[in-house]
DNA sequence: TCTGGTTGCTTAAACGTTTAAGCAACCAGG
DNA sequence: CCTGGTTGCTTAAACGTTTAAGCAACCAGA
């Protein structure tokens, strides 16, 4: 490949000089005194070659590599991927290509592919920070590196981000069971200190004290990421069997499908033996004759947000940064018993 | 940000010029008689400096990106983004990175995705190709642009491609189907000529026919990519209260989701009314009493292959293409009543 | 003492752009 | 006829690499 037509080609082909052929094609004609008889030329054979500008090169001379780095935890999780598409299509439209990489919730990976990806001279970052990732996060700061963090932030790192309220979705979920007349109210998240996990539980715990269940009645399961799986069977088995627990809330999609999984394995009907509310939206929770009410994240919104925040601190290397905090909404629509009959 | 650390900064340091930086740093040191003593030196202070290559200035002189693109129909459609993290795995351990683009199965989106990502220079593109995008293909091939096709391909287009024996997949699907007792079949596919779906088509046909299932009892329908939801509708209704089908092979995920929806908005059981086979995994299908069984595609190893083949043509410039069909399984376990219990 | 090879470095060109600076030719005004 | 501005172009440097070619200093052998 790469017998590419530069500026130089059609330089020769029409007879002048490369960087006439630079300034017509980039509307500098006009500011640089460029015959109009000439430019018109230029632009017949850059037409004629099939002219396309060389972007490596531009970058190298702009320093400006017109692409953005996402880096999420696993592009294969419906959440990530639904949030990449609306980013791919917001940086397209502002001419910028989008790189990915998935960390795996894991701040060494992170690390990997975050210097992977500065190594290729991307212009900023949109990240779903790990946890323990924290000083690298600080270090891209130093860096003035531009980036924008989503879905996750640290409290005392002064960056960008796009979040939702947390706290209040998750008050949002757990009134929603309560005003079904459950008090014992089971909650599994992972075993995180990412703030977006620690302000779902502040808001589990928040609407119980509001409601003024005793706090003797919060149960709270942690798993972890690598090994959800197994920890989700002891987790959902003790809510049921020694908490009694009459409802759970589930803070992930993966944590839902898995935890809806084990609740069924252990023969518990839904919601009649065990209420639940999930975190995200889920292809599955259609196909319940009881449609599972979740937290619906406003996904478009925050990859719009996200990317719209990110060129505008490359643009304008502005000190500030901005915080956005979007709102999550409760979908608890009950789906018509014979209209999505289970079988 | 980009005050980064140069070549250049690191001779000024120890006393040398750019170029024999260059070779030490590239393990060039000995071939070119760089002294230890210096080359220990230049080491340091690189270490010291954190110095980061600019893969942008090297790509500008070795005409390599080391990053190649990656179009799909749509990144948020699980069977994609589960390929794309298959590829982002195996790109990354061979140094490429990977930037994406989705086509929306619209050929001429797909030629604004790919002249995008052409200009960024990417060595390679790994490719969904769309109906009515064989010019566009072939062209790249003509430009001798390296790339590899994934799901699809053009029968009379001599390139790379990386796909599944759809014929054999389906004729498996409907031959469980068929070995269940039933012969009044339906099928559900995309309206289109890509090759796969021609396949599938053409599986179901010849599975029947090897039956003996009279050709008037084959009632396939195809419904446009762009308002599937609304034509499954009609599609389905006529299936059963038309046709009188007793089973239906969809034949991809968001059919089989779409048209199992559909089922059971009519409330027809699965699979003792309605018979269903799919193509694809969906997550969705582990929470149904009855396990749908499905086609499950060899995921990781088409876009492992892909991003083989795709790498072996960049680097070897071999004119010869490569095919690689692979087999794609019926998964048809039972998921025991009791233990998958739906709600 | 000259020759030729080795050692350890530097210089320079190139990749394809962008853009400041320069320059020749022309024209108008005094 | 000189001056100064305008017009229409070219030159050159720069971005950060890679790499062929060159060169000075030294040493060994004849």
């Amino acid at each position: 490949m790469k017998n590419r037509v530069s500026l130089k080609d059609i330089a020769d082909v029409v007879g002048v000089s490369a960087s006439l052929v630079s300034y017509v094609l980039n509307n500098k004609g006009k500011e640089n005194r460029v015959s109009e008889e000439t430019a018109k030329k230029i632009r017949e054979v850059a037409e004629e070659l099939n002219y396309q500008p060389n972007q490596i090169a531009r970058s190298l001379k702009s320093k400006r590599s017109q692409s953005i780095g996402l880096i999420v935890a696993d592009i294969s999780n419906p959440f990530f991927s639904n949030m990449a598409r609306t980013i791919e299509d917001e940086a397209h439209s502002s001419n910028y290509t989008v790189i990915f990489g998935s960390s795996d919730e894991n701040s060494t990976k992170l690390k990997k592919v975050l210097d992977f990806l500065t190594t290729r001279q991307v212009d900023g970052f949109i990240i779903a920070p790990t946890e323990g990732c924290k000083e690298t996060v600080a270090e891209l700061s130093k860096q003035k590196i531009p980036f924008v963090l989503i879905d996750r932030y640290f409290e005392d790192l002064s960056t960008n981000y796009v979040i939702i309220d947390n706290f209040q979705a998750s008050m949002d979920a757990v009134d929603h069971l309560l005003k079904r007349g459950h008090t014992r109210i089971g909650l599994v998240a992972y075993r995180s200190e990412l703030i977006h996990f620690r302000n779902r539980i502040r808001g589990y715990k928040e609407a119980l004290k509001k409601a003024g269940v005793d706090p003797g009645l919060e149960f709270i399961k942690e798993v972890s990421y690598a090994a959800f799986e197994e920890e989700m069977k002891t987790a959902v088995r003790e809510l049921i069997y020694e908490d009694k627990a009459e409802a759970i809330f589930f803070c992930t999609n993966t944590l839902a499908i898995e935890g809806l999984k084990q609740i069924f394995s252990l023969g518990r009907k839904v919601p009649e033996e065990i209420d639940v509310v999930a975190f995200d939206q889920s292809i599955a929770y259609d196909f319940f004759e009881y449609f599972i009410p979740h937290i619906s994240q406003p996904i478009k919104e925050i990859g719009q947000e996200a990317v719209r925040a990110l060129i505008e601190q490359i643009n304008n290397k502005t000190e500030e940064t901005r915080h956005i905090c979007l709102r999550a909404k409760l979908e608890a629509r009950q789906a018509p018993a014979d209209e999505l009959k289970m079988v």
